[in-house]
DNA sequence: AGTCTCACTTGAAAAGTTTCAACGGCGCTT
DNA sequence: AAGCGCCGTTGAAACTTTTCAAGTGAGACT
């Protein structure tokens, strides 16, 4: 059983009080705890079984300041409650598990404020890596942050300068694929739906989808846009409200939401002012989070590979870590598209299935 | 702007290289950082360039280690891509904040040997106190960490020993309110979803569930249990599934869902299979999570007060942290039941407003 | 001129661990 | 009996910071 140690006060033991309890060095201990094949098992046994009665708790602060590594990953999230990003979260965590580190999170919740406090301390403690989905890639604190000597990849966005690892995904490119999607299934007058445009990801999603309608000769005029405050449920309700507000005549026949908090939303409001889905309107969100799929009528959305995202990106923070010559690198993934009921129309789905989801291959252009 | 140090590694400066380059002595530098006020505006000023000209880092290792304090909370969260406890962390976050302590996440993902490991690893690192919603919360574990001198409060469980403090929301109550709720929308034959029992949380408030029937004297065997494996969507429509392969005539008229997500799967499986909810299926979730509202049928849902919970919890283990007399408590937290569109049918729906949802007040008996 | 105060600054100890050169004893070999 | 190598153990230095008693020097007061 764990005691107290006698000492008066609630001073938890240290290293010098197991090697006096145990009539051994203080070295002797250490090396228990970390080189236990130099040390006799009779003296092992016994030191051991001291550290346990006591209570002895190794203290990290001292173990890091002498040998000045740390066994911690970090990972600074834009947003806890997007389960994009806890999803991301896992994929990191898996590699990180693999090689016996431990991930801490952190949740900036877009605030630059926060995020700062968060990337100071992290550095101060002397992670072994930082992971961050920044609120401003572009921002130099990122760099002198690597530069200081932690290693620091970008998650879910690119630096214009390759002065960092990032792992991201092409955003643009999954503009595209949902605004494509939408004019192969006859869609005439569209809106896209997302903001604010301070947000890289939302600037690309919205600049692919613009580029797609261009590129499809439809007129520019006929793709609108309904900004929003944020990426959440509500505010894709509100934007739901302006929509089903629109005379019938003018109202999109369909829309691109920049990721599917936002679809969700504005599906519900859409359903309860009784319109059909997808036959009055056509709904793409952005990200596959499971609730896309779970939607009573499922959202057709542009999948983003999110665990794969997680895992490269702890490879990479690793490889900065621990490989001498390491050189920066940029991965772009290629999202793809993965269309639901929210835009297939009974009559034109393809599968007959009511329930399945169509995982469309790398959309042909 | 920041440059490396002169010297030819990539050693980060130390305090002591400040002192050199600033020509002061090494406690002058700490006082700087430290109490400003004792250090007269010129040595200051002095001291702060040259910090940042060097690209200073402060050892966090170094100082906690003389110090003794640490600046952070740890949250050990149960599964972090459960939407609920996001919202937990969220509000243990903000009195974090108040107290200017940084909160780190760690996510057991209701893994006891992931738990286990992040527990150590925070003991290690002594921080200044540790949240958690445990896999088991009568693990003995627990009580030994606290008693070792880490603060450490129980989030949404109650320990059955009283040794610790604990924040939870009383799930007989809610399981209780689900079911009289249905009980008195004339429901006859119910079926509770929900597993595996060896998670505390799902058998309090599946008994609650069975109270409340056995009070309403229905018969026994109306009420059916459906057990899954996990708290998911994925779990919840596979349950789905079984529940509509069932004979109409013996298929129960309304669901309690042991959560969200299970009542999230459960209903798309119901809307797939072309029942209606909730003429021909009512639900019922658990934690009122936001995606339960947004869902296309707004989902009737058992609500904790989340954030309360979290920074309930924040609030003890500080006060456990810093106040010398501290006494454990057991804060339990009453839940109330937020009625939706999934029981209630549109002829019976107290209010016009299709979107709207409507909060029952303190549940009538 | 001597003493006192005050405002700053200094130097050294201390925190708990890791690391490594050195040591002691033991059994072998010669 | 002397020398050698080996195994297990030891002791001390080092990591970076905080803390605090003590020191310095300038000015004020008697």
């Amino acid at each position: 059983m764990a005691r107290r140690p006698a000492s008066g006060g609630s001073r938890l033991p240290s290293i010098k009080d197991v090697a006096a309890a145990a009539r051994v060095s203080i070295g002797t201990v250490s090396n228990v705890m970390n080189r236990p094949e130099l040390v006799s098992p009779a003296t092992r046994y016994r030191v051991e079984q001291t550290m346990s009665d006591l209570g002895f708790v190794r203290n990290e602060s001292a173990r890091q300041l002498r040998a000045g590594t740390s066994r911690t990953l970090a990972y600074v999230m834009l947003d806890a409650s997007n389960p994009f990003f806890t999803d991301v979260a896992r994929g990191i965590e898996e590699t990180a598990d693999e090689k016996d580190l431990s991930l801490f999170l952190c949740n900036s919740d877009s605030r630059s404020a926060r995020e700062y406090l968060h990337l100071a301390r992290l550095e101060q403690q002397r992670v072994q890596g930082i992971l961050i989905t920044p609120v401003d890639a572009e921002s130099p604190a990122l760099r002198q942050i690597a530069r200081r000597g932690t290693p620091l990849v970008v998650v879910d966005r690119t630096r214009a300068e390759a002065d960092l690892c990032s792992v991201s995904v092409d955003d643009t490119q999954g503009g595209r694929l949902a605004v494509e999607h939408l004019v192969d299934l006859g869609h005439t007058r569209v809106a896209v739906v997302g903001g604010p445009l301070s947000i890289g990801q939302v600037r690309d999603r919205l600049d692919g989808a613009r580029q797609a309608w261009r590129e499809a000769n439809r007129p520019q005029d006929a793709l609108i846009h309904l900004p929003t405050e944020a990426l959440t449920v509500a505010e894709g309700a509100s934007a739901g409200q302006r929509l089903v507000g629109m005379a019938a005549r003018r109202r999109p026949t369909a829309v691109f939401c920049a990721n599917d908090l936002l679809a969700l939303g504005l599906l519900r409001t859409s359903l309860a002012a009784g319109l059909r889905v997808p036959d009055d309107l056509a709904i793409v969100g952005y990200d596959d989070i499971d609730f896309a799929a779970a939607a009573a009528i499922p959202i057709t959305s542009v999948r983003q590979p999110r665990l794969e995202l997680g895992r490269t990106a702890a490879r990479l923070v690793i490889d900065e870590a621990t490989s001498a010559r390491h050189r920066h690198q940029q991965m772009i993934f290629v999202p793809d598209l993965v269309a639901r009921a929210s835009t297939l129309s009974a009559t034109r789905r393809p599968v007959a299935k009511a329930a399945g989801a169509v995982h469309s291959g790398p959309h042909p252009r």
